[in-house]
RNA sequence: GUGUCUAUAGCUCAGAUGGAUAGAGCACAGGAUUCCUAAUCCUGCGGUCGCGUGUUCGAAUCACGCUAGACACGCCA
């Protein structure tokens, strides 16, 4: 709907332009005033031609508003406001006109592809060997979220999980594990048995440790690292064991958290391994790799540190290693080239902001990028704090395990469903609380303006009032809980709606924007305005529970065309919070 | 030292690309249930948008300066 008005409205505002001589080729923005007494829709566009043609924004103002009156199909009235504003009313006709369209359509989306642009979408890159912290939890499931919403928009996503899985801490890891996956070999245990990945991390742990102590120690891991990067067949073996090991414990919570990550997506910094040297070499290439210090550095201008000196961005190590840098500029050339996308999304935290500028620069300067127009785009989020204002730790200092964490918030929301909801029986207030728990934990990090810190505190993500997980999901529960009642089937429900009262206009308006918000996630990469959307429209659905009752509802058309409308709530917020990765419970 | 980000109601946060009287939730005060889940709804209270200068018909939003905080700045990722 909001395409047609755009398109109608700007026809008027162009015929009006054109009486003073102006070709207008800019868009209007229609905005919805903050104040529901001034309409619809506004444009201020009477104000921002005013200049250009000479002449005050009322007169001009009155001359559009003159234009738009005569579309009486589309408003019941248009009047001008403020120093210029034109404010707009829809009739109920149009609106129900074009509900009822979106009920018939497949996609709630509506989309219309035209341009499909394959992009890639790296996130969550966990390490090898170590469990999942809260330091994972925010790329893995922002990633996850702008993976969902680019593809449901019709564009091919790649999902590409950069794991840890190579350099020194992995030697390290296999020196110390070998005797123990020797052992349960000989013994034919299970490797996940004996060396679940909780003792992985304690090895790596003890092998850091001891490397620092025991020089002998430190040697001996080197040389595995020489051997493992000269592709040892054994050590080869026993690093894939180990890598198998571990992720298998980061699939357990992907699936907890409802993640899409498999390992078809894996491409640690294991698989660039191969392709480091010819990378380097490309960039020689260009002509801008100058050794300095011993390492092989690229040179950017827009890159100075203290006093100006020059930073440099090192490709290859004074010891002829390779660090992280390189794998990325592999990686963003093998999926250039390889991949062909067109789009690039790295999401990680904002201390790598400055990484990213520099690889990216580098990149475009030395040419590494099979498309030179591909969009790279970097998408930086704040930590996660405690109470205290600091990183979130354990009182011994530790990072908070992510599994701990999430049992806990399904823990909490095993309370809270077992307190609202006893009738339940067990099994399925588990499955809501792990729904709700997870849900929780998800919406609290993916509402919020990802560029900002934020504390964590169970309390408030499992409020039940506000902008939360649980009140969208029991808005998502009463639209269920109608469906029963009124013994209709809710996956096939299909009946005409009518405006009957103000809370189904608005509801009605509201369902029919969700597609602006998910188009601006996909531009933007920022999640929390589609919570925003999902939150507005719950709010919206509350009002209209309250005030349109649906089964003491006399008038059998005004019944079913509040039931389609209860519908369309369900089906947009179940879609909404799907893109989220959070799951809504019929009952709850 | 240089750079990036942040500062909005008592608290937690929306308001990017300039527009109407700056919005929510929590908290606080009051009200609503013969009726679909009250895990709800409605009303009220609450603001020098960190400070200052500038640009503009118009600034929380843009520019410059200042203050406070977080983070980053050569062989870790």
């Amino acid at each position: 709907m909001k395409k047609q008005l755009v398109q109608l409205i700007q026809s008027k505002i162009n015929q009006v332009l054109k009486n003073y001589g102006i070709d207008n080729n800019s868009a209007i923005d229609l905005q919805i005033p903050p104040d529901k007494k001034n309409g619809d829709f506004s444009i201020n566009a009477a104000m921002k031609f005013a200049k250009l043609c000479k002449c005050p924004p009322q007169k001009l103002a009155g001359e559009i508003k003159t234009l738009l009156e005569t579309e009486t199909q589309w408003f019941s009235k248009v009047c001008i406001a403020g120093p210029g504003f034109i404010n707009m009313y829809l009739a109920d006709a149009i609106i129900e006109k074009f509900f009822n369209e979106l009920c018939q359509s497949e996609n709630l989306l509506q989309t219309n592809v035209t341009e499909i642009v394959p992009t890639v979408v790296d996130y969550s890159s966990v390490n090898i060997a170590k469990q999942m912290h809260v330091g994972h939890l925010r790329s893995t499931i922002i990633g996850d979220v702008l993976a969902r919403v680019i593809e449901a928009l019709g564009n091919p996503v790649i999902r590409q999980n950069h794991l840890g899985d190579w350099g020194l801490p992995m030697a390290m890891v296999i020196y110390k594990a070998e005797p123990v996956v020797r052992k349960a070999e000989k013994e034919g245990v299970s490797l996940e048995e004996v060396l679940p990945l909780a003792s992985l991390e304690q090895l790596y742990k003890a092998a850091t440790a001891e490397c620092k102590e025991d020089s002998k120690v430190a040697t001996a891991c080197h040389e595995y690292l020489v051997r493992l990067q000269q592709g040892d067949s054994e050590l080869l073996d026993l690093w894939k064991k180990i890598t198998r090991v571990s992720m298998a414990e980061v699939y357990r919570i992907y699936k907890l958290l409802n993640v899409k990550l498999t390992e078809a997506d894996e491409r640690g910094e294991s698989f660039y391994r191969n392709m480091l040297a010819d990378t380097v070499e490309e960039i020689k290439k260009s002509g801008l790799l100058k050794e300095d210090e011993g390492a092989q550095c690229v040179f950017l201008d827009e890159f100075k540190s203290k006093e100006g000196t020059p930073l440099p961005v090192i490709i290859q190590k004074s010891d002829g290693g390779y660090n992280y840098a390189t794998f990325d500029l592999a990686a963003m050339r093998y999926r250039t080239k390889e991949l062909g996308a067109k789009r690039i999304i790295y999401v990680t935290d904002a201390r790598q902001v400055l990484h990213f500028k520099q690889v990216f620069a580098t990149a475009r300067a030395t040419g590494i990028l099979a498309d030179p127009n591909v969009s790279l785009e970097h998408v930086p989020f704040g930590s996660i704090l405690g109470e205290d204002n600091k990183p979130l730790k354990t009182r011994s200092g530790e990072n908070v395990k992510l599994s701990e964490l999430l049992n806990e918030a399904v823990d909490r929301a095993y309370a809270v469903v077992n307190e609202k909801n006893p009738k339940l029986s067990d099994e399925y207030k588990k499955e809501v609380a792990r729904m709700v728990g997870i849900g929780a934990v998800k919406y609290a990090d993916l509402s919020q303006n990802r560029n900002n810190d934020y504390v964590f505190s169970f309390d408030r993500m499992l409020a039940l009032n506000g902008n939360t997980a649980p009140y969208l999901q029991y808005a998502h529960a009463r639209i269920c809980s109608i469906f029963r009642r009124a013994e209709k089937s809710i996956d096939d429900y299909c009946a005409k709606a009518i405006i009957s009262a103000p809370e189904e206009r608005e509801l009605m308006l509201k369902i029919m924007d969700l597609k602006q918000s998910v188009v601006s996630v996909a531009t933007d990469l920022r999640p929390h305005v589609l919570c925003n959307y999902l939150y507005e429209l719950s709010v919206c659905f509350s009002s209209f529970y309250d005030k349109c009752s649906v089964m003491n509802c006399k008038d059998e058309a005004t019944k079913a065309s509040r039931l389609e409308i209860c519908n369309m709530t369900r089906k947009t917020l179940a879609f909404g919070l799907d893109l989220l990765g959070i799951e809504a419970p019929r009952e709850m």
